[in-house]
DNA sequence: GTCTATAGATAGATAGAC
DNA sequence: GTCTATCTATCTATAGAC
């Protein structure tokens, strides 16, 4: 082995896997540089070996979280019925939230997240293209509020304190049954 | 510029006003206090007049908008059956949501205000009290998660950039319709 | 690759003049 | 009640030794 220290040369990997923690808990701008490194047992300059910006890894978190919804937007995309893409993009949603409980929980809403996302058009594309096919051909308002709350709520059901304690098969099959019922009747 | 401030002892009002507006683009710790100062064309002595610490600001906004849940979960508390008692809740928090629609945007899932609401028990109680109103006298799993999907979807309803267009009636009418129905089904 | 040290900016908060 | 001035702490980020 030529590495020299860590576990590994995954220092990418151990400050992405901290950032998400800490940011979960703390948001984005409650979270300092100093208390990634303290995290790791590193010291600051050694995070910024890794990342040259605190944005920079909020951009690794937020990109590793996307790539996975661009595979099921495309796949989405391409079925045959808007019922069946909004359907397929549903269940994609699902699965992103259910699988990726923590990473949610440290980018959703947080306005710091949301400044970031606006900087870079290909990734605010992406939401974009989800909630079109979310929404159908011709949304009208009733739709418009059902995605919306929809959305959500999946969301909040994976990061909800409350629900911890749920495992995530558990939660993805309830979900999968209440949120595209929840759509079906808009 | 005769006059020495502009609504003359409303300076905690305005203060409050000034700091939901901007904590609800910015989130908590995006706002300092010399953005709320600079909003309000005044120095940040000025606004420490008025409150001695930001996290009085915060408090005071938290607890401007928990004044109203207190008096619906009361009501709530009151009915005779469970099932009234989570319609009543429900109907309440709709309400609360529409109304408050700025207000719910600055203050929902801020890790600030959560460590904030965390140190008061009065405040976090209230919630809680909420929480067992919407989730009945014996909560199986998928009453608890469609719960946290209501919760949160209505909350997302009246916050979500994409409805801004929508007016308040129309959003509280559609909430009404569509979130009861969800419970209903758990 | 990780460290120490530090620059430069800005945060929250206070004292005291007017 | 609002100001100027300032304190201290902390933040992001960089430079350079090992």
């Amino acid at each position: 082995m030529a590495r020299p220290q860590a576990p590994r040369g995954h220092g990418r990997r151990r400050v992405i896997d901290a950032a998400v923690e800490l940011f979960a808990e703390h948001g984005v701008r409650g979270t300092s540089l100093q208390m990634i490194a303290d995290h790791l047992g590193v010291t600051k300059a050694a995070v910024y070996y890794q990342f040259h910006a605190k944005e920079d890894i909020v951009l690794a978190v937020l990109e590793e979280a996307l790539e996975e919804m661009a595979a099921f937007v495309t796949a989405a995309e391409s079925e045959s019925s808007p019922d069946a893409a909004a359907t397929a993009a549903l269940r994609g949603l699902v699965d992103l939230m259910v699988s990726h409980r923590k990473a949610v929980a440290a980018l959703m809403r947080d306005p710091e997240v949301e400044r970031i996302m606006a900087a870079h058009a290909d990734l605010e594309s992406l939401v974009r293209r989800l909630a079109t096919l979310l929404l159908g051909p011709s949304p009208d308002l009733r739709r418009r509020i059902a995605v919306s709350v929809v959305g959500a709520g999946v969301a909040q059901a994976g990061i909800d304190p409350l629900l911890a304690d749920v495992d995530d098969e558990s939660l993805r099959a309830e979900l999968l049954r209440l949120a595209p019922a929840m759509l079906a009747r808009s």
